[in-house]
Formats: C-alpha cells, sequence, structure tokens
DNA sequence: AACTAGTGTTTCGATTTGCGAAATGCTTAA
DNA sequence: TTAAGCATTTCGCAAATCGAAACACTAGTT
C-alpha cells in the first residue's frame, strides 16, 4: 500500500520508518512480527521500536507495538499549515450544502491524491453504518491520482513533465473495469479534462460510484488541490452533473480560488 | 514543547525523528537553519531529509521542507484505532449539546495528554475568530497532566508508581497564577479527585477558563482517557458545575463505559 | 555584467554506529 | 514443572553515518 523508497539516503532511518509503515498496516504488532515482516533480526528492530517509543511516536500495549497520538499532532499542523487549506473546510461546507452528497478536498502528495477535508456529512447528518449509498472518505486517505475525478482534474493542470512523471511513478492500475489503464487513452482523457475544465470519474474508482472534480488554481503556480461531488451513479447522471453539480460546484471554486488570492500567504 | 528521550537506543533515526519535530515547531525550515538548531552538518541534515523526503514523510516548497500529508493517515489512524476512541465523538456530541461549552476527550499518552475529539462546536456553530468567550483545543494537541482537569481526572485513578514517574518527568510548570506547583499539594488534590470522582481545572490551565473533568474507566485497566466540559469562569461558576455539569458528565462518561464493556475490544 | 550570498548537492576518508547471532530473563499457558 | 512465547542484553565485526570542504545553482545586488 505504501510505496518503499528507490534509494533512501540513510538506511538506518529508511529502516525505521518501513518499520512505522508496517505497524501501520498491521494495525499494531509485536517485535517478532516485525522481524519476520521486514526479515530482520529481532535484536535489530528491537531497537529501532525503542527508538521511536522513546521519541513519543509509537505506544505500548503490551507486547504491541501502535501508532502514537504524536501522529495526530504532526497530522493537523500538516493540515492547517496553509491558510489555503483552511478555505477547504468552508468549501466542503457549502458544497456539502449545495449537493447533499459526498464531498472531498484533496491535495496532491508524492504523486498521489489524499483527502485533506473532514467529510460535513460525517456531522450534520449522523449515518446508520447500513447507509451503502454513502462513499466516506477518511481525511489522509491516499488515492491514486488516474482513477479519481479530483486526480484527474490536477494532473491535467500540472507541467507535463510532472504529470509523465507521476505516471512512471504509479502506473495506472486498474480499481474497476472502467479505470483507465491505457496511458494513450489516458493522455487524452486528461487532455477532454482540460478542455471541460473539469473531470468525471465514471465507476473507474469504485463500481458504482460517480463523481466530479474540479481543480483549485493559484496564479503561477500549480493547483493548490482539487474539490470533488461524488455519489452513487443512478444519482449522478450526465444531466445531474452537467445541470446540477458543476455549476456550484464552479461556483464554489471560483469563491476558493477568490479568497486565496486575497489572502496570499501560500507557497508554490 | 516535545520533549527529548534520554536514553534513544539507535542515534541516527532519533536524529531524523528530532529533525521532523524541529520542522513541525519552525512551521517549515530549510537546511540551514536545521542544521543551525540541531548543531549539524549541512550535509548531514541533508541526508536526514531527503530521506524522509523520499519515504513520503515530508514535503517540499522550494528550499523549504514541511511536514506531510502522511502524518495525517497515520494520525486518523492512532484515532480511530481503538473503538473506544470511536464512542468519544458521540460522547462529545452529546454533551456540547446538552451544556453548550467546549467538550473535549483526551488520552494519556506519554506522561501528557492528548486530545484526541474534534471539537463538535467547530462544526455546529461556526465562530467569529473574535469569539473569545470560548476555548478550541485542536485535536492532536498535547497539555501537561497537571494543568487540566481531564489529566487530574486521570492521573487520580492511575496506578501511584505510575503517576509518580510522570509528575518526575515532566515536572509542575506553572501555567498560571493558580497552577498547583507544588508536589505535595498537587497529590493531596489528587486525592480530593479520588473522593469527588471528578477534576475540576479552576483557571489552573489558562487564566479565565474553568473546567470539569471525569475519567472514563475500564474494567480491570487503567482508564481510557477523560472527557471534559470548559469555559469561562463567569459561565463556570461552582453552582454551574455541581448542578448542571457534573450530573450530566457523569451521565455520558457512564454511557461510554457501558458500550465499552459491551463492545471489549479495547486491550489494556 | 560581474559579484555576492544564499541555497541544495556531491565526494570521501575516519570512525562511530548499527547489525545479527546467541544467550538471558521474564511471563504465560500447558 | 515444563515449555513456548515474548522482550531484553551482550559483543565483535562490518557497514553505514558523519563532517569538512568543494561544487553547482539561483537570485538579488552592485
Amino acid at each position: 500500500m505504501t510505496g518503499q523508497p528507490k534509494n533512501p539516503t540513510l538506511k538506518t532511518p529508511a529502516r525505521s520508518l518501513a518499520l512505522i509503515d508496517r505497524i501501520r498496516d498491521r494495525g499494531g504488532a509485536n517485535l517478532s512480527q516485525l522481524a519476520e515482516d521486514l526479515s530482520l533480526a529481532k535484536s535489530t528492530v528491537y531497537k529501532h521500536v525503542i527508538t521511536l517509543y522513546e521519541c513519543g511516536y509509537l505506544v505500548r500495549e503490551g507486547d504491541e507495538y501502535h501508532i502514537g497520538p504524536k501522529f495526530l499532532d504532526l497530522g493537523e499542523h500538516a493540515r492547517s499549515r496553509k491558510v489555503g487549506y483552511q478555505f477547504a473546510d468552508d468549501a466542503v461546507r457549502e458544497l456539502t450544502d449545495a449537493t447533499d452528497e459526498e464531498v472531498d478536498f484533496v491535495i496532491e502528495d508524492h504523486g498521489r491524491v489524499v483527502t485533506i477535508s473532514e467529510s460535513y456529512h460525517k456531522w450534520v447528518k449522523y449515518p446508520d453504518k447500513s447507509d451503502s449509498n454513502r462513499y466516506r472518505a477518511r481525511m489522509g486517505t491516499y488515492y491514486h491520482m488516474h482513477a479519481t475525478a479530483s486526480g484527474k482534474a490536477i494532473l491535467a493542470e500540472l507541467p507535463r513533465d510532472r504529470t509523465e512523471a507521476i505516471l512512471d511513478r504509479w502506473g495506472l492500475p486498474a480499481n474497476t473495469d472502467n479505470t483507465i489503464t491505457d496511458r494513450q487513452a489516458f493522455v487524452e482523457e486528461l487532455e477532454r479534462v482540460d478542455d471541460r475544465g473539469y473531470a468525471i470519474d465514471d465507476e473507474e474508482f469504485t463500481d458504482g460510484l460517480r463523481g466530479v472534480g474540479m481543480a483549485v488554481d493559484r496564479t503561477d503556480s500549480p493547483p493548490i488541490g482539487a474539490m470533488s461531488v461524488s455519489g452513487p451513479s443512478y444519482r449522478i447522471t450526465d444531466e445531474v452533473i452537467e445541470q446540477n453539480i458543476v455549476p456550484v460546484l464552479e461556483r464554489t471554486v471560483e469563491s476558493f480560488e477568490r479568497r486565496l488570492v486575497n489572502d496570499r500567504s501560500d507557497g508554490p
């Protein structure tokens, strides 16, 4: 799930970070499991984990080590770092009220796209767990860009070489039958997105889920991120997209961008 | 702000982690600044930072490195790890509706207390920035336990040696004139808290702010965390605490604890 | 247009540091 | 009591990190 680096300059810290990833993926682990997973001596894992623990990054429950709350602090820091990200909450709120569908704001990070906004629905309408008509993105979740509306919207606006590098790095793995897996076809799709000004995810990420994504632009910089509205295919028809969603999405994104230029404390 | 370890077994990873802390505290930094701050050669810092970057933990903006969104993912993981933490959101919501004051749920981590719940007020009543009558805790924020109602509530229920170790580790630094800084006096305060069943923060953390905290207990384990209600001193009088807040706080915490024993997937 | 001061990046040898195998100690279940 | 699982410690060798200095690049200044 989490990509390993190709040339980690410092091997020891990279090993510690790999352990963090492993502990995350396992949802907690003990020394023997980690040693097995990463083919390391138990004593080696021990020293790494103790170090991470002493520095406050892991918590311990009996013989199991877990991701510690310290990451919450750092995560919130990352999220509230740019003022631009603050506006995202407002925009998500607006769009949710207007569309009553799942709304997300994502940014590009290391060639993938990551959810930065808390789903507003989570708070406003406390849903049953059984409400399978709604897809809800957890904050901090990473997605491949080629299979999401927001990702395509961003890719279409990135400099050509950046886009190419990202496609090289992550490829075009299929999530569903609709996922565009052919590179040539995908580049053409990006041109369509660029012409239209917004991207459509037509069950390319999850079966039964459609979405519309639009990049949030800055002047003289790559887009700061992208907003998307998504829901079940039977509700998000082409007509609904064109007549209902795109206009209000456009309005929200423009207001977002206006606030960005007024504030300007967002670096390149 | 962030404590350094006393005996970090592996020096190289500990150095990387110290760099993360430093970047966080500065709100982004370049190599020269970091080298200066930690008294390291610029080339050394370079290799550490590149490693953190390659592994996806940092983002780069020109010459500045920043905490990356990957921490959001790990933070959310830490937060949603225990089912018990899920109930916290419900409880916070309930208590907020009932009291209309700031409500928080915190857990103990490495001898401090850290906010695990999103403030419900943030979403329900979108406040003006000028609403200085409300104190709002950001998720992931750490506090010293001796100066907060929740912290005292937890300390009062921890095994004696744990409590002593925590006080040794962090001391009793003064936040306000009301902060209890004398160890003997503080131990007596903990006994009062234990008798009463709840803790009061009487402007010990911030001037003008009072709060009530109650530990959320499990059977045969230290408390899972603590809930608190806090607000301006003129509203949170002794009468209001005893007659309004404590009963509803008690009710919410009991319901919380009931859900915990029903679920039981929370380790020690 | 040359200069300067600030970046990040690379090189390379000395030596500190992390590594693994095995032994130890501790707890829990049989 | 025994056995199996765990974390923890020890120690010598090999390897990876470190720092100083040189390099390359950019932006702002003279």
